[in-house]
RNA sequence: GCCCCCAUCGUCUAGUGGCCUAGGACGUCGCCCUUUCACGGCGGUAACACGGGUUCGAAUCCCGUUGGGGGUACCA
């Protein structure tokens, strides 16, 4: 489903630097499970990057040790191969600015900030919170102002107290005077008055360097040219500006890359989807059947369109359509209802037998297939799958559907029993069982006369209520694949098996 | 408190001063198709937060108000 696109006109920072290839990063924390909005994060990057023939980086920032798990690093990899998004330095793949995760660059930081304090961009601060207030307090100013900058030229007493009493030094960047200002990629010009970022803490008492200091140092050794990431960190890219230059000037890096700010990925209400919602959590929409078209098509459309009225597209669409000045700033709310109806137009699209392929796991999942399905299983699969999976929103849906095909412990929903199988389907059933066991071949187009002459034209039912009593008996429940078919696939055997047991049912309503 | 960001149908959005009595999609409601469920088709519902400007003309530009969100850490 690729198209040619009409490319709106690239933003001017874009085509007046050609000599600067675009280098572009995704730094995710190994916390928890990976999350829709991180994952949203992460396709906007992929996907400027490969619009632009350019870079993507991929690093880990796993320095809270306190925080940082193993097994949610292995989830993050898992969840960019789901989704496709491959990355050209990082985990796995190397590159020359390794390591890519933060936990192997500690001397790095060391050394950079040594540098830095040498060169008087950092400063050592005494302050404590509580004097910093003290001093607000004092100066008739309002103490919930940060910090006032007092130990840049903190008097000599204040420093020897300080030093006497065994407190240690923290770092603090000296910010530049003046008015802070960039133009955001996604946002235009902001500004940031004079005054209204205080110096901010690069280094701990401790000695370990602050994400501050760490996300800004491997950019500038990343050679990263573009940042795209979330509107949480809009304010503190002031700070970060800053640390470019001085970087720059200490020999680290040429400067500041562009900033993209994107917009928060909203759940229900103005609440950003919490890490406590199940919703926020990528592998739990992909155990529940989205597949990676689908969600790749429906996370792009979080702040982001193709500017006509098409909706649904392939990641390479994407690819050739992606341009971050398109990027809506306001935040999006994610619409389960809407990421259904876009996953099944990309169940739609599968090539059958793909489709097939991949409904193996779903089943698998429910118990419908073994661990180690064989050769006759997957032959089954695939007469079957074609059936639902039209039907399917979710792949959940084609497995649920199919059940009954494969299932060792077949039960009639209790629901469907109750409304279906009472006294009135005693004869319907009946006649079904006969004129089934009179068929010299079981195939679908044989079924369907049979059952029709049985039992519409014989009985004289509707369709619906004679059809209707045949499925609950066969597939256990109102909703199934079309019934014919479906009769087909079960096989004569069975098909008779469970009409009986339909009937003994019905018969005791 | 202070700083910053945001504001079109319930939701995602199209819209970059006239093509807008605002288009599409999801949802929802009704009808058609139909052996169920889907798919498909047709139709309905529903929005430029408010107030001032600028302009011949504003959803689009400016200011203000209101509302929402984020930041204000020796978290990331």
């Amino acid at each position: 489903m690729d198209s040619t696109l009409a490319s709106p006109a690239p933003h001017p920072t874009l085509t007046t630097t050609p000599s600067r290839p675009v280098v572009a990063r995704f730094c995710p924390s190994p916390t928890g499970t990976p999350h829709v909005g991180m994952a949203r994060t992460a396709l906007f990057n992929w996907a400027f990057a490969r619009h632009h023939g350019g870079t993507l980086v991929f690093r880990i920032e796993d320095t809270d040790a306190a925080r940082n798990t193993e097994e949610s690093y292995a989830a993050l990899i898992e969840a960019m191969r789901w989704l496709g998004m491959d990355w050209d330095e990082g985990p796995l793949v190397g590159g020359p600015n390794g390591p890519y995760r933060q936990s192997e660059r500690a001397g790095i930081y060391r050394d950079v900030a040594a540098r830095l304090f040498a060169a008087g961009h950092l400063y050592e601060s005494y302050s404590t919170g509580d004097e910093v207030t003290a001093r607000h307090l004092a100066a008739g100013r309002d103490p919930k102002l940060g910090y006032d900058n007092y130990d840049r030229d903190a008097p000599l007493e204040f420093v020897k107290a300080a030093i006497d009493t065994g407190r240690p030094a923290v770092l603090r960047l000296r910010m530049p005077d003046g008015d802070h200002t960039w133009t955001d990629l996604v946002r235009g010009p902001i500004t940031f008055p004079a005054g209204s970022v205080p110096d901010p803490v690069m280094v701990r008492g401790s000695g370990e360097p602050l994400y501050t200091l760490v996300n800004p140092v491997d950019d500038a050794l990343m050679g990263i040219t573009h940042v795209l990431r979330g509107e949480d960190l809009l304010p503190s890219t002031p700070r970060q500006i800053a640390l470019y230059a001085a970087l720059s000037d200490i020999g680290v890096g040429t400067g500041s890359p562009e900033f993209g700010h994107l917009p928060f990925v909203m759940g229900q209400g103005n609440k950003k989807l919490s890490k406590r919602d199940p919703e926020s959590s990528l592998f739990h929409h992909r155990d529940a059947g989205f597949i990676r078209e689908g969600m790749v098509n429906y996370l792009a459309l979080l702040g982001f369109s193709l500017g006509d009225d098409r909706e649904v597209f392939s990641p390479s669409d994407l690819v050739a359509a992606f341009d971050i000045h398109r990027v809506l700033p306001n935040p999006a709310r994610f619409d389960l209802k809407k990421a259904e109806s876009i996953n099944a137009a990309h169940i739609r699209l599968l090539e059958a037998d793909d489709f097939a392929e991949r409904l193996v796991p779903y089943l698998q999942a429910t118990g419908a297939l073994p661990a180690e399905p064989s050769a006759a299983d997957l032959e089954r699969v695939a007469l079957a799958a074609p059936l639902v999976q039209e039907r399917s929103n979710l792949m959940v849906d084609a497995a649920t559907m199919l059940d009954f095909l494969f299932t060792r412990d077949f039960a009639v929903v209790p629901a469907a029993a109750a409304k279906t199988l009472t006294a009135a389907a005693v004869p319907v059933l009946e006649a079904a069982i006969t004129a089934l066991a009179a068929m010299s071949e079981f195939e679908p187009a044989g079924i369907e006369t049979a059952l029709r002459t049985a039992l519409i034209d014989t009985l004289q039912l509707k369709p619906r209520v004679a059809f209707a009593a045949v499925r609950v008996a066969v597939t256990g429940s109102t909703v199934s694949p079309p019934l014919y078919e479906s009769l087909a696939l079960l096989g004569r055997d069975i098909t008779l098996e469970r009409l009986g047991a339909g009937l003994a049912l019905a018969q005791t309503s």
